[in-house]
DNA sequence: GAAACTATCTTGTATATACAAGATAAACTT
DNA sequence: AAGTTTATCTTGTATATACAAGATAGTTTC
């Protein structure tokens, strides 16, 4: 069966109703709707401007606006006298998405325990907290933890967690690591990121990790948000003899 | 001197003189030039929309392209009924992009150069010529090169190219850097991957990057595929006080 | 048949106009 | 003096209109 264009608009109308968002975000939302469900596969045409305008009744230049930020953002590819594709999906790193050392272990068919150095409930400004700069004036837990996969240590993570969205974060167990599901079901992560560095371990670290005093480390701080709420920041601090980075793109 | 708004546009009207670029691209980059300058310093506001629209003849719609823009790509800060800011240049790196040295320091607005040390051509496969486990048994060029940001150095790249895809490597213009372009011309990268370490440099590591021995890297070996041809490994290590590693995930 | 032209589709840009909404300082009221 | 209103600045969005320019299919011309 072939797709008519009008039927490629279907629910496309329906679902950029009256909202509190800008008629532009909404109309990119239905569009990613659209792509995201599979509804509109990779390489298709999507309908074209007029199309849109007749279908979605807003003005030309509101339904380019959208379709020129979903290019600017790869989602879409636009082609002057052409039209307007789906872009392939990229696969972005796998460092986007090794928010949890838990499974990453697993994952190697290794054993994984974690150990509470410490936890502390306090007020303090998330700025203060980890030096990355954002403010927020709430309460806050600090926790330190050790990581170890076949009980070498191979991650201390100090994490900062907004205690008004997640009040019950020191009642979990911590050796399971439920922390991470914890936070995920309390406040779902919808943006983050993270920025990677090499540094040289203290000597407390250095202690923790179990590794002499001149290996380097790879240091990746962490900031996530939900809903433009800051969740929570990390810094994890791993030894470069035990822990790297692995990212692909491209490809399948 | 208090700077009036008048003389912050002195020269401004006259860099979007007539050129083949669009408008909004001008306004942009005459913008990006008072930055870039230090003419327009960080946190310093910039005109507001009605006195670029003035200073610069053009429409108020093309101006706020260029600002949104601008404000997207984090060059700028902008609140409704506040006024436009300069935002606080950020020094890292983007993970998700495909990695080109230069037109990263070049969007930080700073002056590039790259340093060809040493460029031979031999017969060895990958897998001897770069350690990270790949069998190709062609001829290859293996090149050292440093990368200074405002003179000083930034990385060094060891790559290995696939003489065979890339028979003219070796006569591009180093210094300006187009061995990038050369090699996404004659094999496009349709794959790759990379790993982050942090390392010890060496001695003569050291020197070329002009540090301390004392100072962590961040390594990364990248590999980058065209159909399944191995094009190109690199290894690329930089200091940790002058470049890290920026990541996004989620959100817009 | 081949080349040139044309109509018509597409996206890309530029403009004028309009109103909404956030922020701020001055003026006003109590 | 303290709070309220108002005027006015800012950015944010939505629209109609217009023309430019790339691509393509069909038509005409030679």
């Amino acid at each position: 069966m072939i797709e008519t264009t009008s039927s490629m608009m279907n629910k496309l109308s329906q679902s950029i109703e009256d909202s509190p968002a800008p008629i532009y975000a909404r109309v990119k939302q239905a569009i990613c709707l659209k792509i995201n469900s599979g509804e509109w596969q990779a390489n298709q045409r999507v309908p074209s401007e007029s199309e849109m305008v007749k279908a979605l009744g807003v003005s030309r230049m509101t339904v380019n606006r959208a379709l020129r930020e979903l290019t600017d953002e790869g989602i879409l590819i636009r082609q002057q006298g052409v039209g307007t594709f789906v872009a392939k999906k990229k696969t972005h790193s796998a460092l986007s998405e090794i928010h949890n050392i838990a499974d990453e272990i697993a994952q190697r068919g290794n054993q994984h325990r974690a150990e509470l150095i410490e936890i502390i409930r306090t007020n303090a400004s998330m700025e203060e907290a980890i030096n990355l700069s954002v403010r927020t004036n709430h309460t806050i837990f600090r926790a330190t933890i050790v990581h170890f996969e076949n009980e070498l240590p191979i991650q201390i993570e100090e994490r900062v967690v907004n205690a008004t969205l997640a009040p019950d974060y020191d009642k979990q167990d911590f050796q399971q690591n439920e922390t991470y599901d914890y936070l995920m079901k309390v406040a779902p992560m919808t943006e983050g990121e993270h920025l990677v560095e090499a540094v040289m371990p203290s000597a407390y670290e250095c202690k923790l990790l179990q590794i002499e005093a001149n290996e380097p480390c790879l240091q990746i701080k962490r900031r996530t948000w939900c809903d433009d709420q800051l969740v929570t920041t990390a810094r994890l601090l791993s030894p470069s003899s035990r822990f790297q980075l692995f990212g692909h793109f491209g490809g399948k």
